[in-house]
DNA sequence: TTGTACGCGTTATCAG
DNA sequence: CTGATAACGCGTACAA
């Protein structure tokens, strides 16, 4: 059953015509090549069942049809969203996505990025970590097709970036809280290392400042996930508890709803709760918690273009994308 | 900025060495291997900042290092969760996965599984659609490494597959129901074209055999998702409505929860319901509602340890692995 | 209309 | 220890 990879040339010996006629005809250019050894070919295809080696097509072609993601976090379900749009957008056009998970962790990210590059996919979309920037400076400057999506690298470097408007959403949402009469409203968040959770904290200062309202570091809670259950207990043994929550994406949220259920917390009566974030099946769920949602497909969608461009050649000067979040 | 692409030639003609010096260095066989030259290459490779092409190695060596995981239906949760699972067990490996969405179009899934083996990936695993017969038939004849996952294929064939105990679970759960009290149990499930759907259905046919109660093809509902909820208003417009109900899948699970929210069918109270499958955020809700959960990382591991196998050429036969669910 | 010869960037073999 | 030379499978001028 071994059966021996079969090549172009056992077709051509089959067919009983050449290498260059085999191709020919594999890439549809009939125009000059007679109705009979057409059939021939046909044939011998048919019986050997020879199929392309498309490993070799790229070698000589230099284009793999492959694309690269690369999220900072995987579970995270936005991106799981905006990775689908991306790859919906490439399947029309016959490319594949290859998705990869850094895991917020920048040796990973070069890591991923090094690896697709050398097995020579024509483009990356990246959720940058943000720390590794002699390499995306590389890319972009060796002209490689490639596109940021949500998060902010380096203002210097003239990239394509897609972005939400992190601070306005926020900045709305906690003026609704503050319009409701609340004036002790905690902010919750994941280590301040990347743009996303750093616009939205500013969002969050410049609307209480613009209220008027002074800005309490203790309500501000900035923890790792496996940290934040102790840091909200102290949050919450405060005199002067908070009586409306922010969550800056859908970890803390998920953090902070554990810690609630835990200490019998009453979403809606005791606290008020905003999530920047998409969460699935979120409009299952009949509590009354609002959702910053972040237009992930649309987003994914304009990547996706973006990057095709690129890789078309279609000249067009990089550009800086921003998506209006809603809330809900 | 143009930077034509080096290759090793460009570094062995600036170290002053041969192409297969560079090779053995790149590979690490430097056993025999001059101090001198060593340096020399190393100091080339830096300064023409040179990367090697994977693709003309793979192109040689008949390995890429991609494997392709063909999912049925991408937003499946229990799918994401599996598919994470495999690429962490081949991420230890060095090799990438490459996931497709056949979308549980057979015409889809045989595309897919064409244009991964032309590219060259080195092992499939696949959610079946079950279709696709003779494809499926040629890998395995062909000794091409693949694994099935979640679905059975023909028993005819002897592949590897894993699997979840579709029916004893749904039996137990249904059983569960029966000793409460229930009588009139619903069981509502997308269309009956693949195993695990059957198999829960005989799982609730058989649990309610084995209790004396009369099987009413009125309580099962088969529907595709767009029209599941005529047919679920049909359910419950009957004189006896159902007390408990279970769902075939996460897709059942979402369309009726939907349509109870609409007509304000209390859970717990009205109706008693269990789903089959796994739910992302489900440990967060407290409605009162079981869930049947499959050991997804477990699943996916396991296959990816069958594939990896193959690949690696150990010879072992072929055997159907079932996982145990469980109910929370 | 078809065939020859070479290139794509590596690796494997084997002689020196 | 190092270097020719021949693969790997396909695409493409160019010649016939």
């Amino acid at each position: 059953m071994g059966m021996e990879k079969v090549t172009m040339a056992d077709v051509a010996r089959a067919a009983g015509v050449s290498k260059s006629t085999v191709s020919q005809y594999l890439n549809k250019r009939y125009e000059y090549m007679g109705e009979k050894t057409r059939q021939k070919i046909e044939e011998a295809i048919k019986t050997l069942g020879y199929q392309p080696n498309f490993l070799a097509r790229s070698l000589k072609q230099k284009r793999t049809s492959f694309i690269g993601i690369i999220v900072a976090n995987i579970t995270h379900y936005f991106s799981t969203e905006v990775s689908r749009a991306i790859e919906d957008f490439f399947h029309q056009h016959d490319l594949q996505a290859i998705v990869c998970n850094a895991d917020d962790d920048p040796e990973k990210e070069k890591k991923y990025i090094e690896m697709l590059r050398a097995k020579q996919v024509d483009g990356l979309i990246i959720f940058p970590t943000g720390q590794n920037h002699d390499l995306y400076k590389n890319m972009v400057e060796q002209g490689y097709p490639v596109v940021f999506m949500d998060r902010k690298v380096e203002e210097s470097l003239n990239v394509f970036s897609i972005l939400t408007d992190n601070t306005e959403s926020t900045y709305k949402a906690v003026q609704r809280f503050i319009d409701k009469g609340h004036k002790h409203i905690a902010f919750v968040v994941q280590p301040l290392r990347v743009s996303t959770r750093l616009d939205r904290l500013e969002g969050y200062k410049r609307a209480l400042n613009d209220a008027g309202i002074e800005i309490n570091p203790d309500y501000i809670v900035e923890a790792d996930i496996p940290d934040m259950k102790a840091k909200l207990e102290r949050l919450f043994s405060m005199e002067l508890k908070p009586t409306a929550l922010f969550a800056a994406n859908d970890r803390a949220f998920m953090a902070v709803v554990e810690f609630l259920k835990e200490k019998k917390i009453q979403l809606g009566e005791d606290l008020e709760l905003i999530v920047f974030d998409n969460i699935p099946f979120a409009h299952l769920l009949d509590t009354p918690i609002s959702f910053i949602i972040q237009p992930a497909r649309e987003m994914g969608f304009k990547a996706a273009e973006l990057l095709y461009g690129q890789i078309k050649q279609e000249d067009r000067t990089p550009e800086v994308f921003v998506f209006p979040s809603k809330m809900i």
